[in-house]
RNA sequence: CGGGUAGUAGCGCAGGGGCUAGCGCACUUGGUUCGGGACCAAGGGGUCGGCGGUUCAAAUCCGCCUUGCCCGACCA
C-alpha cells in the first residue's frame, strides 16, 4: 500500500479523551476513529490488524473441529423470551419493533440463536458432539463505555457453541477451548491468564476468563504468587478464621456513637472480627416466565473486619440484579442503621449470612435500637438465614489453596468459557435421542473472545514513546518501506519487488521530509522498517531496522527480498516458538 | 442512572455582552530546504452543539435539550 494513497492519515496530537496509552496511538496512528460513544469504526490499519486477529481465531477454532457459521444480529423476541432473558436482561439488550408490531431485539450473545438452529438440527445421539463458531457484529447498550476499544457498545465478537451429550463430552470440548484460547492469545503476542469466574447473566456453572492483566483493566483479578490459584474477585474465595467457643447469653448493652464497626470495636475495645455488621441491598427478582419484577431486601451479614463481594451475595440471594437499599426500606423491616442485626427484624427480607459469622461464636452485633448493640450473638440461636461466603477476597488475605497471602492485580477480560450446561436446551426444548428412544436435553457450552478489545489490549501491551510495536503475527503490515531518496524509481521497484513476493509492505511514498516519515512509521508500528536514503544508496544498500528493539542492519538492494522473507520468518518464529500449550 | 467536566475551523486550544471570532498544527499555491515532526510568502476553511429567552447588541448572560469525556453505580 502507498502511503500517499492511504484513506486514513496520522494525528500529530492525541483526540481529546484519549486516557491512556494504547488508545491513543491507535487514534493517532489511524487504526480506528471514533463515531459515537463506545462505536468505532475500523479504518484500514485497524482493519487489517483485526483481520489477522481474527484469522488466528479461525485457524485455532477450525483446529478443534469447529464450523464457522454465521448468525443474524436481529433475533425474533420470541427466542429470547422462551430463555426469559427477554425479561431479565435489562436495557443492555436494545429491543425494537418491526413494521408489523413483532417484537425484535438485537442480539448481544447468541445461545439463543444457536439453540434455536440446532434443535432443529440435532435429532439423534449420533449427531453430537457438535460445535460452530462466529465471528459477529454484538451491540451491548453498555451504560458505560470506556477507554477506546476496551469496552465498547458495538463490537466485534467470536463466539462458539457446543452440544454434547453428555458432561464429559462438555469437559472434553471445554477443554480443548482452553487450550486452544491459550494459543490465540500467545500468536497474538498478548500475555493472559485464566482465571475461575462468574457466569453471570450465561447462567452456566464452570466458566473461566482469559484476564489480560493491566492497570487499565476493570476487573480485579485475586491470585495466589505460591500456588497458582487465580479467580476473578467476584467469585475469589479465602481461607478464613474461624473462633468457635461456647455460647454464652446475649445481653444488650449501650453503645452510643457506634455507627461504624470502627466506632463500636474503637469504644467496645475489641477487634472487628469480634463484630457481626449489616449490609443491606435491595435485590431484584424477575420471573423468567412473565417478565414481573419483584424487589426484595437483602440482609447480608459480615463479619465485622471483611467486606461483603456484591456478585456473591447476588448470587446467593438469586436476584438478578442488586442495589443499595434505601434507609426507609431497611426500617420498614424493623431494623436500624448503624445498629442493624437480623435479631428482632420483622417483615419479608432474604437474610445471607457470611460462614465467617455463621462459623464464629459471641459476636457483637445491632440491636436494632439506635445506641444500642447485642453481646454474645450467634447464628442458629438468636437468628436464621442462608448461609454462603460472600465476603470479598483482598490482598493479603490467605489462600484458599495453600494458605498463603493472595494478591490482588487489574486485569481486562479478553475472552471467556463457559459450561452452560442444559440452561438454554431445556428451556428452549433442544433435545436428541439417547439409544434407548429417550428425549434428553443437549448439553451446551460457550466460548467467547472479543476481537477488538484483544486489539486494544495489544495496543497496550506493545508500545513505546513513539507509537506502536505489533507483534508481526497482527501487524497492518509486515514492512514499512520508508523512501528518502528524491529519485521514486528506486523506491518503486523495491516496493513492488517485496509485494510481488508476498510481502505485505506500506510503502511512504509521500512528499514529506525524513522527520514526518519516521515518526510516522514509528506511530503505526510495523515491525520491521526499511529505509531508502542516499546514505546507504550510495553502497549499494537499504537499511533495515526493527521497530520493537531498534535494532538495524543494512543489506544490499540485490539481495533484499530474501533477507527480508528471511527477517520475516525470525519474527514469526520468536512468536511461534513462545505458543502458550496449556492444558486444563 | 447519579456526580463532575466539556462542546468555538479537520485536530489541539484561546476568547467570556460591543464593531470583520483568534492561535498552533493540518490543508491550498509559489519558492527554498531534504536522514528524526523544516523555513519564507500568499491563501482557503466557522450556523461558536441545538432550541428558546434577556438585551439596542449574545460565542459570551439565563433556561431547556443534546453529545462527548472522567468518577461511581453497571458490565458477557
Amino acid at each position: 500500500m502507498r502511503m500517499s494513497r492511504m484513506f486514513s492519515k496520522t494525528l500529530r496530537e492525541a483526540p481529546n479523551g484519549a486516557d491512556c496509552k494504547g488508545y491513543e496511538y491507535l487514534l493517532r496512528a489511524g487504526y480506528i476513529r471514533q463515531m459515537g460513544a463506545g462505536i468505532f469504526s475500523l479504518l484500514p490499519l485497524g482493519f487489517r490488524a483485526v483481520t489477522k486477529i481474527q484469522n488466528i481465531v479461525r485457524e485455532e477454532m477450525n483446529a478443534i473441529g469447529a464450523e464457522e457459521i454465521l448468525m443474524p444480529l436481529v433475533n425474533p423476541a420470541d427466542i429470547w423470551k422462551e430463555t426469559g432473558r427477554y425479561y431479565s436482561i435489562d436495557k443492555e439488550m436494545s429491543r425494537f419493533n418491526d413494521r408489523v408490531g413483532r417484537d425484535m431485539v438485537l442480539a448481544m450473545t447468541h445461545e439463543e440463536a444457536v439453540t434455536d438452529i440446532a434443535r432443529g438440527e440435532i435429532d439423534s445421539y449420533k449427531r453430537l458432539p457438535l460445535l460452530v463458531y462466529q465471528i459477529q457484529t454484538k451491540w451491548r447498550d453498555d451504560p458505560r463505555p470506556r477507554a477506546g476499544l476496551i469496552r465498547v457498545r458495538e463490537f466485534t465478537m467470536k463466539d462458539s457453541y457446543s452440544f454434547d451429550r453428555d458432561y464429559e463430552g462438555l469437559d472434553k470440548v471445554y477443554r480443548a477451548h482452553y487450550k486452544a484460547y491459550f494459543r490465540i492469545y500467545s500468536r497474538c503476542g498478548l500475555p493472559v491468564i485464566a482465571v475461575g469466574a462468574d457466569s453471570g447473566m450465561m447462567g452456566g456453572k464452570v466458566s473461566h476468563e482469559y484476564m489480560y492483566l493491566s492497570p487499565i483493566g476493570e476487573d480485579t483479578i485475586i491470585y495466589c504468587p505460591e500456588c497458582g490459584y487465580t479467580a476473578n474477585r467476584q467469585v475469589a474465595s479465602f481461607r478464613k478464621e474461624y473462633r468457635k467457643e461456647e455460647m454464652k447469653a446475649i445481653e444488650k448493652i449501650a453503645t452510643p456513637h457506634s455507627k461504624t464497626i470502627e466506632d463500636l470495636a474503637g469504644y467496645l475495645g475489641i477487634g472487628a472480627e469480634k463484630t457481626a455488621k449489616c449490609v443491606f441491598m435491595v435485590g431484584s427478582f424477575i420471573n423468567d416466565k412473565n417478565g414481573e419484577e419483584t424487589d426484595k431486601l437483602i440482609v447480608a451479614v459480615i463479619r465485622g473486619d471483611l467486606e461483603v463481594e456484591e456478585s456473591k451475595l447476588s448470587n446467593a440471594a438469586k436476584a438478578n440484579s442488586i442495589r443499595p437499599a434505601h434507609e426507609e426500606e431497611i426500617r420498614a423491616c424493623s431494623m436500624v442503621p448503624g445498629y442493624a442485626s437480623p435479631i428482632g427484624a420483622t417483615g419479608s427480607f432474604i437474610c445471607i449470612v457470611d460462614d465467617s459469622v455463621a462459623e464464629s461464636s459471641n459476636l457483637v452485633a445491632g440491636a436494632n435500637e439506635e445506641g444500642y448493640h447485642f453481646i454474645n450473638t450467634n447464628y442458629g440461636r438468636d437468628y436464621n438465614g442462608i448461609v454462603a461466603d460472600i465476603a470479598s477476597a483482598r490482598d493479603g488475605f490467605a489462600c484458599p489453596e495453600c494458605g498463603r497471602p493472595l494478591k490482588a492485580s487489574k486485569g481486562v477480560e479478553v475472552g471467556n468459557i463457559f459450561q452452560l450446561g442444559t440452561r438454554y436446551s431445556e428451556a428452549m426444548n433442544c433435545t436428541y435421542q439417547d439409544e434407548e428412544g429417550k428425549q434428553k436435553p443437549v448439553i451446551m457450552g460457550s466460548y467467547g473472545i472479543g476481537i477488538g478489545r484483544l486489539l486494544a489490549c495489544l495496543a497496550e501491551e506493545y508500545n513505546d514513546e513513539g507509537g506502536l510495536c505489533l507483534p508481526i503475527s497482527v501487524a497492518p503490515y509486515q514492512v514499512h518501506l520508508v523512501s528518502l531518496v528524491k529519485d521514486n524509481e528506486v523506491g518503486e521497484r523495491i516496493y513492488q519487488e517485496l509485494e510481488r513476493s508476498g510481502i505485505e509492505v506500506l510503502y511512504d511514498d509521500r512528499k514529506e521530509t525524513a522527520g514526518v516519515k519516521f515518526a510516522d512509521a514509528d506511530l503505526i508500528g510495523v515491525p520491521i522498517r526499511i529505509t531508502i536514503g542516499n546514505r546507504s544508496l550510495k553502497e549499494g544498500k537499504v537499511e533495515v531496522k526493527y521497530r520493537a528493539t531498534g535494532e538495524s542492519t543494512s543489506y544490499l538492494v540485490a539481495d533484499l527480498v530474501d533477507e527480508i522473507k528471511a527477517e520475516i520468518a525470525k519474527e514469526q518464529r520468536k512468536i511461534d516458538d513462545n505458543i502458550v500449550e496449556k492444558e486444563l
